[in-house]
DNA sequence: CCATTGACTTAAG
DNA sequence: CCTTAAGCCAATG
């Protein structure tokens, strides 16, 4: 049997596409659930990156809201990490805000399509 | 099994 | 701009 087909759990798939964010970008945790084929799912977008914080190397910082507010950022290991973070990589965050969000918004249905 | 909660989203006031 | 409320699904107690 193989095992790639059964371990497919939604928060792995979170963690695969959360890994494959480039630098500099962020997406939208209704855009991940969507590509997972639940866009009702988002909440399950975020408990995944709860999860995936404490077990592998996941780049939550680069996951927000649609809005491009870091709703997560009181999560981190400290309030401020989330915006450190994203402005090290080139994203300027203003009141837990990401500024021309629409612009470093990279979402998975559109560059991981096919 | 039922109740509560949550890193969401949209709508309404 | 801020607060409520409802819809949504899974984890947790």
């Amino acid at each position: 049997m193989k095992l790639s087909e059964k371990n497919k759990d939604f928060f792995q798939d979170v963690f695969d596409v959360a890994r494959l964010i480039p630098e500099g970008k962020a997406t939208s945790y209704g855009a991940i659930a969507k590509y997972l084929g639940a866009p009702r799912s988002s909440r399950m977008v975020g408990w995944a990156m709860n999860a995936a914080h404490t077990h592998t190397d996941i780049p939550a910082h680069r996951v927000v809201n649609r809005n491009g507010l870091l709703t997560g950022k009181m999560h981190f290991a400290t309030p401020t990490l989330m915006e450190e973070l994203l402005e090290k990589e080139g994203i300027k965050v203003k009141k837990d805000k990401i500024v021309d969000y629409k612009k470093i918004y990279w979402d998975p249905n559109i560059e991981l399509a096919l």
